[in-house]
DNA sequence: GTCTATATAGTGATAGAC
DNA sequence: GTCTATCACTATATAGAC
């Protein structure tokens, strides 16, 4: 099993991504120096190349990755009651989200170093998952079980409240994730209720 | 009047404040250079240093007028009851920060820019704002009017809600801003009642 | 696959003339 | 108050050795 030179490591590609993601969410991309990720893996800035095509191609895929999973970890019974699906897509939301705040952060903040085309398809994923909430919402408009003058604005509403946690939660507060998603659980149903 | 040999005009100060503002929203306060802020006022870059010590101080300036603003602005009144001061709170949060996108994408965007000094000064000035919408959720439970298990909890769902408006609301848009702010304040009102 | 060396350009900030 | 010139660094990305 020869390795070539200077291969110290067959896992070079993932410890790259995980060095930007960190140190993107931390500092921000415009702010993370190439040299500053390869310090990170422990590699020299040239290596990089070798798994990424440029800087912004490495942002890009680290926010594609996380809205690919995002959409593919999200799940909804269209055979449910509407109350039930929409109980179901708030956990599920806070707790995806804050169990990957780095990549959230990033998905969030750095939109606008994403080139033209990139930046449209990014956006596609994120409409795509918003439209699972207000497909939700719709149908428990039709059910009568909700009510919202446009449910467009509800869904904002909601991914905003929800996506907030992430800013303030600290895993050694005053409350527990379950607490708080139980609170933010009534705060919407209230919401969108009669 | 007198001026002194290269001065063409008094208001330089102001114009390079506002040319740092746009430039730190649409691009990020790393990713913009100071000769990218003199180009945009007219001057060159050691011209801007008569207006601040350093770049950092210049987006401290920024983010703190912006909070200083905002509390001078806010109103409360302790004596009306709390579902108005609720209402006059939301209306006001909405229109604030609609008047302002830039000044706000900067004091949420920038936050990790700041020495720790400075954005310890900064989050005080964020936490008494915060605080106002408390004191109105803490009286309206204490009244009977409103049900929430924390008014902590609920203040950070209503702030994240409303600021959440400014990421997507174009002028241009299908709904006017009243219409929307009509909207939230309903789901605002049915998340913190009975 | 990783290294070193380098090309080319840009960075924040300052000094001193006017 | 603004200019020009400059210092000392840092940036992304690539070439070619191993």
């Amino acid at each position: 099993m020869a390795r070539t030179a200077g291969s110290h490591s067959g896992i070079t590609g993932p410890r790259v991504r995980a060095a930007a993601l960190k140190l993107f969410a931390r500092q921000g991309f415009a702010a993370v120096s190439m040299r500053e990720i390869a310090r990170d893996v422990g590699v020299q800035v040239g290596a990089l190349y070798n798994y990424t095509a440029d800087k912004q191609s490495l942002l890009f895929d680290l926010m594609h990755s996380h809205l690919d999973e995002l959409l593919t970890a999200s799940s909804d019974d269209p055979q449910s009651d509407p109350l039930s699906r929409l109980q179901h897509f708030v956990e599920f939301h806070v707790h995806f989200h804050h169990d990957r705040p780095d990549a959230v952060f990033i998905a969030y903040m750095e939109l606008r170093n994403l080139s033209a085309e990139n930046f449209a398809r990014i956006e596609g994923l994120r409409r795509a998952y918003e439209d699972r909430l207000e497909t939700i919402l719709k149908a428990g408009v039709a059910s009568g079980d909700f009510v919202v003058p446009d449910t467009k604005i509800a869904m904002r509403a909601v991914i905003a409240m929800l996506t907030g946690i992430n800013t303030w939660f600290r895993p050694d507060g005053r409350l527990s994730l379950d607490d708080i998603t139980a609170q933010y659980w009534q705060m919407v149903r209230k919401a969108v209720s009669a």
